[in-house]
RNA sequence: UCCUCGGUAGCUCAGUGGUAGAGCGGUCGGCUGUUAACCGAUUGGUCGUAGGUUCGAAUCCUACCCGGGGAGCCA
């Protein structure tokens, strides 16, 4: 490329050109016939149609501006085609330039996978095949050039591991664009869906003031000189001269604090990010993930079930509904199953069934599993993917866990031997989401933070919740790129997230 | 953290002790409408790093680094 700017003739062409509040390199605007002059455009984005909306509605005859980056170019001796893509949707746009329009060896020819250009001409409907229209370009302005020889994305298959170290980039590809598109369709009906039915969103903290939470390993946020860390007395760090002036850590859970606001709006949930310090390398955790937690008072395991059902079949219907062709895509090309488990989760009700019920039906299974089921264990992922995929076929709600292995604010079930917890296990995926209902009893809360061995003192705000006005109440978690990765069947989270933090790895 | 597989050209990979390869990409040329265009030519490497065995190491050994998959933990 650079020896193309070399050339006389493409110098000639150049001319640092201001445009809006960037400066951007105008490599020339051409024009079909040398009579028209080029037409200056508005910067305002919003005065230029997105190519989902040209590929969809526009008619041949509309003149228009397009501007997007370059996916691909073919070339003929008297023509050249290009696909521009600016990212509204997986197709492009397929533009024609003739070779009569000025500048067209110095200009066209430059051209490489990755430039990014404004095409301005008329549509028309398409002789090829492929197409309905196709933009027959008049004026060109490229604002910058990417080097063939050095620019990383070419026209093929890459793979996902090179794809993310290329995280500035591969927004630019096929799948990471659908990716990005049903993430953020998936975060727009999770709002809508809890909107519809009066939730209130409420932004929990970032930063906590103690680990009471209570779920995994927490990253400490300090205001201390790591170099130079205070001591008291007994050598211990001197948190006092802390900038809260006692441990803080980023949040695992929204939940505790959703509680709070529960007990004055009714139905409330949370959408957040949220960090696990934990030090896990798999395809299905990241150190800093985004997490939706409704939580309900006046409600119990029963209305949670409700919610939960109706909650994943409304987010598959409206994303299938958004982005048709990218979950086509994601069909075709990452995961033949894709449609089939949506249709799935969308026409079937689930299955609602106790822990104790589950495990008998795991003994009586005609399948050995590597870890032996009995009551008491939790269920390890074979167990779960058994139940939804070939016992069921379709999602099931495991409810009723022991209370051995569950957190202690879940809702003690009479006898004691079991609480109202429960599990979404979908097929393909196992466990998507997880619930229950709360303790809402003092004296039982009580009892179990002391039976957990936690410091009963760092939770007198949730006790005073038992205190004052107490109300049944139940809610959910749900990691919010499982849900990206289950519908859109990326077999690594990594690559539903737009920059993935795990440990060892935070580019970009 | 544990188990396991891997690291060779820009990318995807082949090469199991004897002169470092292919496809794609890039570049140049050709081709009147292409669809991951096509045809021809060409470019391209400290074989992850360090040490060791050997006449000779991409290949065998040791350590380390990085990545994939699985497990645990979990969402």
């Amino acid at each position: 490329m650079r020896r193309c700017f070399a050339r006389p003739a493409a110098c000639t062409t150049l001319q640092a050109f201001g445009y809006g509040r960037s400066t951007a390199t105008d490599l020339g605007r051409i024009n079909r016939q040398s009579s028209r002059l080029p037409t200056p455009h508005s910067p305002l984005p919003q005065t230029m149609p997105r190519i989902r909306d040209l590929l969809h509605s526009g008619q041949p005859g509309q003149t228009i501006t397009v501007q997007g980056w370059v996916r691909t170019k073919r070339e003929t001796k008297g023509i050249t085609f290009l696909e521009v893509n600016d990212g509204s949707s997986m197709v492009g746009l397929q533009v024609v330039l003739n070779t009569d329009m000025t500048h067209y060896d110095t200009v066209v020819k430059a051209l490489t996978t990755g430039s990014s250009v404004e095409i301005g001409g008329d549509l028309v409907e398409s002789p090829g095949k492929g197409q309905r229209v196709e933009l027959q370009g008049q004026t060109l302005t490229v604002f910058g050039i990417a080097d063939g020889e050095t620019y990383p994305l070419q026209k093929k298959r890459h793979s996902f591991e090179f794809l993310r170290s290329l995280g500035h980039l591969r927004a630019r590809t096929n799948t990471l664009g659908a990716v990005f598109r049903v993430r953020n369709a998936c975060a727009q009906a999770i709002h809508q869906f809890f909107q519809e039915r009066g939730f209130l969103w409420m932004h929990t903290p970032i930063i906590t003031a103690s680990d009471c939470e209570g779920a995994g390993a927490m990253f400490a946020v300090t205001g201390l000189d790591l170099t130079q860390v205070p001591r008291t007395a007994e050598g211990q760090v001197d948190y006092s001269q802390d900038f809260f002036g006692k441990p803080a850590y980023l949040t695992v859970s929204g939940q505790l604090e959703a509680e709070i606001m529960a007990m004055a709006f009714k139905d409330v949930y949370t959408f957040g990010p949220t960090f696990r310090a934990e030090n896990s390398n798999t395809s299905r955790h990241l150190a800093e993930f985004w997490m939706v937690e409704p939580e309900m008072a006046f409600c119990d395991l029963v209305g949670n079930m409700d919610l939960a059902e109706d909650f994943l079949k409304y987010i598959f219907s409206s994303v299938l509904n958004a982005c048709p062709e990218d979950m086509e895509f994601f069909n075709q090309r990452i995961d033949d199953s894709v449609l089939a488990t949506a249709d799935n989760i969308i026409n079937n009700t689930f299955e609602r069934i106790a822990y104790t019920e589950a495990v008998k039906l795991l003994e009586k299974a005609d399948k050995s599993f590597e870890f032996p089921v009995q009551w008491g264990i939790d269920l390890q992922s074979e167990h779960e993917r058994y139940l939804a995929e070939e016992l069921f076929k379709k999602p099931v709600i495991v409810t009723d866990y022991p209370t051995g292995i569950k957190a202690f604010y879940m809702r003690l079930n009479d006898g004691g031997e079991t609480v109202a917890a429960m599990d979404v296990l979908a097929p393909k995926v196992g466990e998507i989401i997880g619930g229950s209902q709360r303790e809402e009893r003092l004296d039982v809360l009580e009892r179990r933070i002391q039976e957990a061995g936690l410091p009963i003192g760092d939770y007198w705000w949730y006790l005073d919740l038992r205190r004052f006005g107490t109300v049944p109440h139940a809610g959910f978690g749900l990691g919010f790129e499982r849900l990206v990765q289950f519908m859109t069947g990326m077999g690594n989270i990594r690559d539903v997230i737009p920059f993935p933090r795990t440990p060892d790895s935070i580019e970009f």
